[in-house]
DNA sequence: GTAGGGCTATAT
DNA sequence: ATATAGCCCTAC
């Protein structure tokens, strides 16, 4: 599928109330645009949504305000008061929630301070404001007086953040206007409309180049048509009586030529489609640009321009014929992803910010200056930060915090794509055991995607490949066969692979070693069953992540997914598994 | 989704 | 060499 296509449809789904599971698949599926502002900025606001709506106020919520300012910043925007407010007080409920009480016991309150105001917010000159210095005072004040903590303690900053951010989205959701698709569905309405009426809006014949034309015109004539005959019938052919409705129906249908039976010929309406895309495409490729809104690509798109740019956001929610058309595309994604994106979710934790990244990884400017703030390539003015604490002792960096999200920020963002990957990879060969030999269901692999952070791995794949000779003909055979004591255990292949790749993807910390891409032309089809064996790179538990979790479990119990969900920033490339595993260490090196 | 056993890398 | 920690697989 085009690469604009998946995005409009995207975008439509991304402003629309749908289960995000099928959004996850779509985005999961669909190849993503690398070049677009406004479309990461739709990405970035659904996924602010989602936090919002879960209630969630965490540093995550602050990463994507940040982000989204920066693409703000990148067009000549500036922050809003209610993008300045709302970033403001998820800091603050970011680091308040390590307020104790008491100030003595305030050490993982004056790591929060660090880690999110003088690491941070203070680097965000953009994000400057009364307010946010206000609070800067007392977040400080706080560490050292109680009567401020007090103070502070009082305050629900959760819901204030919470509340703050919502008005933020409703702002932003504002200045982005309508989906494309809806504007389109919507042009595409008027134009029906106008056309049963045999004139546009200001009167005149809709002209030859409009792309519905053609639909409209037979549609709108037809139907009309169609419209008097039933009339006429119903008047002057009465049923005779005892004869069923359905028999007149019948009886009626029956009397019309067979290629007018349905309301919008199959044909006719696949036509229009195309020509509505086409047309959409040579729009686009005219006018192609990164600060291009939609709104004005659909205004474009017909002779006849919109009179009102603040169109009705659910214009789609009343669909008319030809609407449905313009959105069968995404109803058919839809309906596709919905037998699959369960299972793509459960891969992908959070791809509508995984989506994010995977653009940003494919964007020859960076964006995500906050996320690499040691990189030297700020260009962005920074506000007066909180001073490194040159006295008194220093959080070293908030220990492992900030440098591991920064790193993780990178290295999962490529794990999970290319866990994706393999999967969907995986998942495409049929002789799978787990899958039984299903055939997946036909949907286009994002190609972009997948195979520029592929590529990499794929000579990783073939240096193995090459090392192991691996001459195994039936994978259940290979699984199954019984090792001898002194014979190479199967799936001791780490040394073999570091060996092979050691100079390859080593830089990115903790990245895992990948499994070849399936999409290479001399694939085997036996590969995913060397795919098996690849293993995650240990990873000690740090004190932070054992502490969590004894509180974790002391809180909910064995629920690890729940744990790992509630603890995502702690527990961040852990799964429910790994949780487990270090409950059981953890609680049987205490016996 | 979780528990439990097995395997492997790393620590002692 | 052995113990332990971390990861994987599979049954339920």
């Amino acid at each position: 599928m085009d690469e604009k296509i998946a995005k409009w449809i995207i975008e439509f789904l991304l402003r629309k109330p749908i289960d995000e599971k099928i959004i996850n698949g779509v985005l999961s599926f669909l190849p993503l645009c690398n070049n677009d502002n406004r479309f990461k900025k739709t990405i970035l606001l659904r996924a602010v949504q989602s936090e919002v709506s879960n209630g969630s106020v965490s540093e995550k919520l602050l990463d994507l305000l940040e982000v989204i300012e920066e693409l703000d910043h990148r067009e000549g925007k500036v922050a809003s008061n209610l993008m300045k407010e709302a970033y403001c007080l998820v800091a603050v409920d970011c680091t308040v929630r390590f307020l104790e009480e008491n100030v003595e016991e305030n050490g993982k309150y004056v790591e929060a301070v660090e880690r999110v105001w003088r690491d941070r917010v203070c680097l965000m000159d953009s994000m400057a404001s009364e307010e946010l210095n206000l609070w800067l005072r007392d977040i400080e004040a706080a560490v050292w007086d109680s009567g401020v903590c007090e103070k502070i303690w009082m305050r629900n900053t959760r819901n204030e953040a919470l509340k703050a951010a919502k008005s933020y989205l409703k702002e932003a959701w504002e200045s982005m206007g309508p989906a494309f698709l809806e504007l389109v569905a919507k042009k595409v309405g008027n134009e029906v409309e106008e056309c049963r009426r045999g004139k546009d809006g200001g009167g005149r014949e809709v002209s030859l180049e409009n792309p519905c034309r053609e639909l409209v015109v037979s549609q709108g004539t037809r139907n009309t048509q169609s419209c008097l005959r039933r009339k006429h019938v119903a008047m002057k052919s009465r049923r005779p009586k005892g004869a069923k409705i359905s028999d007149a129906e019948k009886e009626e249908d029956a009397q019309e030529p067979v290629n007018e039976a349905s309301d919008v010929p199959a044909q006719q309406s696949e036509k229009v489609q195309e020509t509505l895309q086409s047309d959409s495409m040579q729009q686009f490729a005219a006018v192609n640009d990164i600060h291009l809104d939609a709104s004005q690509t659909a205004r474009d798109l017909s002779p006849t321009k919109m009179k009102d740019n603040t169109t009705d956001v659910n214009a789609v929610e009343n669909k008319t014929g030809p609407e449905i058309h313009a959105t069968a595309e995404v109803n058919r994604v839809q309906y596709a992803l919905r037998t699959s994106s369960r299972e793509l979710h459960a891969v992908v934790t959070d791809p509508l910010i995984e989506a994010f990244k995977m653009v940003e990884t494919m964007t020859p400017v960076g964006v995500t200056g906050n996320h690499d703030n040691t990189a030297g390539n700020q260009t962005r003015p920074k506000m007066h930060a909180i001073p490194k604490a040159d006295s008194g002792p220093q959080v070293p960096e908030s220990s492992s915090v900030k440098h591991a999200d920064d790193r993780n920020l990178n290295h999962d963002a490529h794990e999970k794509v290319e866990n994706v990957s393999s999967k969907m990879a995986t998942n495409n060969m049929s002789n799978d055991p787990k899958s039984g030999g299903q055939i997946q269901p036909e949907v286009d692999v994002p190609r972009e995607s997948t195979d520029i952070n592929m590529e990499n791995i794929e000579k990783e794949g073939e240096l193995k490949e090459n090392a192991q000779g691996n001459g195994f003909c039936n994978p259940k055979e290979q699984l199954k066969r019984k090792r001898g004591l002194m014979e190479p255990n199967d799936t001791s292949h780490t040394l073999e692979w570091d060996e092979s790749v050691e100079n390859s993807s080593r830089g990115l910390r903790g990245s895992p070693r990948l499994p070849p891409s399936p999409n290479r032309s001399t694939a085997s089809p036996l590969r995913p069953y060397e795919d098996k064996k690849f293993r995650r790179e240990r990873r000690r538990w740090t004190a932070q992540e054992e502490d969590t979790l004894k509180e974790a479990v002391k809180k909910f119990g064995h629920r690890w997914t729940m744990i790992r969900t509630c603890y995502e920033e702690v527990f961040n490339g852990r799964t429910d598994g790994d949780l487990k595993d270090k409950w059981r260490n953890m609680v049987k090196s205490q016996r």
